[in-house]
DNA sequence: CTTGGCTCATTAGCTAGGCTAACTACTGTG
DNA sequence: CACAGTAGTTAGCCTAGCTAATGAGCCAAG
């Protein structure tokens, strides 16, 4: 390790900057491409959460939406009505409440996802397989990122 | 290239996928950190457009900003409260307004700018090196198909 | 075993951002 | 000059986000 701490800060900025640029850029194209179905983007990204995680307490998918717990209130509320996720009583403590997604929120969610892939894949099956490389390692990096 | 069309399509999906939450996640994340000055996300987005165009009439930043017309009428007007957005008549086209930052747009927009990345080269500067080159090579490639 | 403080979820009420439809002012062409 | 099209705005609607306040339930200290 040569290169000054100082010099590491000025390239992490310069690449910021890049990076955020083209991320931005890309969310907007992606965000784009939502098929004009029921589901907003906000309801899908917590219907999504909700997926990976198996079923969580409003307050929990509010913290990893990161989003105040009376807006996710309002979320689930709409995606109840479109009978995609499921409340349930938490078995000891009857403040809580257990959020899942039904049978119906698991297929929707297949759907949505597939269109809001098929963009990003179509262009990204244009490049080149060293492109195609090069981006598979940054998006494990990228990951790490956002999750620390 | 030996690898089928259908094969290259697969990856491609498979990479679209990690891809798109990675930078959904990183979104989130670079958004959160948007200090709790009077701009909005949207605002200061507008206002980067115009601030690199130089100047725009309502319709062409409704279009790079890829909204529509009155949305964009809103988020100028605000803008305009705020004194960082000027408009002045169109010297042919008596329908046409041109839109352009003023001083004060520009100084506030450099300082949203900064804060805006901070969080971001922050945790770059943690990566190794040779992390932060996958980075910016894969930053070029993502830049152009963000634009493609 | 009760009381007071905490937590969970929701409701109420606000602002911003997005849309479509409709209107006004203007251009430009037949 | 009339009229079809374009630029911008206005009106009216919905979603998404916030804070403050409310109600229900938990739990620990006396």
């Amino acid at each position: 390790m040569e290169r000054s701490v100082t010099a590491e800060r000025a390239s992490a900025e310069e690449l910021a900057k890049t990076l955020r640029d083209a991320i931005t850029r890309l969310n907007r194209r992606v965000r784009q491409a939502r098929p004009v179905g029921d589901l907003t983007f906000s309801q899908l990204s917590a219907l999504t959460s909700l997926q990976l995680a198996g079923a969580l307490t409003p307050r929990e998918l509010a913290d990893v939406e990161r989003v105040q717990p009376p807006t996710m209130t309002k979320i689930v509320g709409k995606l109840e009505e479109h009978g995609l996720v499921a409340r349930t009583p938490h078995p000891t403590d009857r403040r809580q409440v257990i959020l899942a997604a039904t049978e119906a929120g698991r297929t929707t969610y297949a759907q949505f996802e597939r269109a809001r892939n098929e963009w990003l894949a179509g262009q990204l099956a244009q490049l080149s397989r060293e492109e195609r490389d090069s981006l598979a390692r940054a998006a494990e990096i990228l990951q790490r990122v956002a999750r620390g």
